[in-house]
DNA sequence: CAGTAAATTGGTAGCGCTGCCAAAAAAACC
DNA sequence: GGTTTTTTTGGCAGCGCTACCAATTTACTG
């Protein structure tokens, strides 16, 4: 942690008092208003019936004190949460604040709340924060791809909730699902370098221990290859997580290594801009003596000189129809968004 | 014949069962582990005294059962409610995600959640969600920057949680603030380039209403700009949001209006790599035709094949600062995290 | 206008847990 | 052994709200 650096501070006494607010309750406002408790729950929520001059009055005295419902006791009195639980992998991956993104928005709009933790991409860590989670007893909880333990998958099952495995359409689904399939993502990619005549591929990856589902693009990458006669020819697989830097390093350790190759696949496309820039910085002509294959089609790969060859992923969509399969209550199912293979100008 | 046992109808009842899946309760493990409530709330939270005999059956009953505590029972019949509340304007600008990370993985530490909403720049809907997020009685309220609405702030200030101001230290702070100077940042960059010897200097810009941090940056640079006899050539505002799109665009436009600057500041680095780009792409050599500035340090702007000239932001550290003074309950105080001027090579 | 249906209301029992207090058990003391 | 002290326990009243039900008022029949 760095340094505090602070300025000058009132005292410690303020704090206290700070902190005993009266808090206004639904019974103070009933009171107020002259009317009964539930009354005041039922306008509030704008739920079973009453009159507008029963409303008009319920209102005024909620302005009036500033009242502010409290969800915590809403939620113990009823059934359902209205609380989402993300536990997501990361948050530097851009993947992950673009499926919030996409879920917060619909979340929003349908009054639930979104409550977040990161696993690091830690199986073990994602089983105990999921656990945390259900302490909150929400109404769905939202996981990135189909790899849990079991331990995860059992508390969840338990939990009654709803699940959502996002980011992947291999695998089976503990409830619901919704995102591409990874694997058709890496044949695809495949075979659009081997239709341009590339025959000496390449790989740069982050760690795939960690991302299974960049370990599954990889795995049908180097499958589809070997299926057409050229075997991926070699790889560089950096430990660190998908950044541009390890792609531009991971790229330079390649070359260095196997100079005669034509093409490179990368596990991301932050990792295909560090290869990009290297080939800028090294004059390596883009594609005609190296071409650059990404994944996951950032803003940032359109406005490169060049535009970069990538596979696009609907992000965002998945985060929304993630949520608003939750909202509607949906019945268990796969929802396969698909992604579009762009062509650019670095392949 | 034998017993016909009747079979449960397929139908509503079955649903119903289905919601409301038998839920474990604290009562229920007491009576498993012939022990009173008090003594398995006690032993859970490791909170008052009890033996190790007893912690043992209580910790075998939850284990049996697959008991998972109710939090939120627990916070309503306790005092604070370890929720956090992030009230951010975006999750594309890279600075939110990055503030989100270094703060969650404090409130992990310290078994806090994290409850996230966008307001999307605008005061009206921050305004809207505060509220929402106040009725989870957080023990923090989480907000970007000192620009809020009356009713905001009074609403924050009358639910007597925590309130952290992040991003900036050039105001007032309602209660805690955790971030950097937006103003000495623009002073500072202004300073630099005029120190290098450019005079004929432009600004690109996203909307300024909205990020009104990215305001402050601006008219502190213009007020440098001014002081040393060498104001703003010129500047392009573009409508939407910080991306490398737009600063692509936004140079494009100024270049073609005033083609004679020498140096252009970015309003962010997504927007100054776009830039960087557009110069790329037109053959204009950098620093000597045109010098490029920066604001934020993203990893990115370090692997171009010239490092990007800025201002490196500590925007992880300043959502751990955040939640450290949350979590330790701090007094009311604002930390100047500083940042870094990183010379790069684009100017 | 009685007589019934429909729309409004208020009372109150929990939701599952924690905090307080007093009771019980164990340990320490003379 | 008889106290006093300390440590462990259990009981139970809420936390603030919602759901259910019954009571009340109002609207609508013929």
């Amino acid at each position: 942690m760095p340094p505090l650096r602070q300025r000058p501070e009132p005292g410690s006494k303020v704090t206290m008092e700070f902190k005993h607010q009266a808090t206004v309750t639904l019974a103070e406002v009933a009171e107020a208003a002259g009317v009964g408790e539930s009354t005041v729950s039922r306008v509030l929520r704008n739920h079973g019936s009453f009159s507008g001059r029963t409303r008009d009055r319920v209102m005024a005295a909620v302005e009036r004190l500033g009242y502010v419902p409290n969800r915590i006791a809403g939620t113990l009195a009823s059934t359902g949460s209205r609380l989402v639980a993300f536990v997501i992998p990361s948050l530097s991956n851009i993947v992950f604040p673009d499926l919030l993104r996409g879920a917060s928005a619909i979340l929003e709009e349908n009054r639930y709340q979104a409550v977040f933790s990161v696993t690091d991409y830690d199986p073990q860590k994602e089983e105990a924060l999921a656990a945390a989670m259900l302490a909150w007893r929400p109404a769905a909880v939202m996981l990135a791809g189909y790899e849990h333990t079991g331990g995860t998958v059992k508390m969840l099952r338990a939990s009654g909730c709803r699940i959502v495995e996002m980011l992947d359409v291999d695998g089976d689904a503990l409830d619901l699902a919704v995102g591409f399939s990874n694997r058709a993502a890496g044949r695809e990619s495949a075979a659009f370098l081997l239709k341009r005549g590339y025959r000496r591929i390449g790989y740069v990856g982050h760690d795939l221990n960690r991302d299974t589902r960049a370990g599954k693009r990889f795995s049908s990458f180097c499958e589809t290859l070997g299926a057409h006669d050229a075997p991926l020819a070699d790889r560089e697989i950096l430990a660190g997580a998908s950044s541009v830097e390890n792609g531009r390093l991971g790229l330079e350790r390649l070359l260095a290594r196997t100079p005669d190759l034509d093409a490179v696949y990368f596990s991301n496309d932050d990792m295909a801009l560090g290869g990009y820039f290297h080939c800028l910085a090294r004059g390596i002509s883009i594609p005609s003596e190296l071409a650059i294959f990404g994944y996951n089609g950032l803003d940032i790969g359109r406005v490169t000189p060049q535009p970069l060859s990538t596979i696009r992923t609907p992000r965002v969509a998945t985060g929304q129809v993630a949520a608003q399969l939750v909202v509607t209550n949906a019945p268990p199912q796969v929802v396969d968004l698909g992604f579009e293979l762009i062509e650019g100008a670095t392949a």
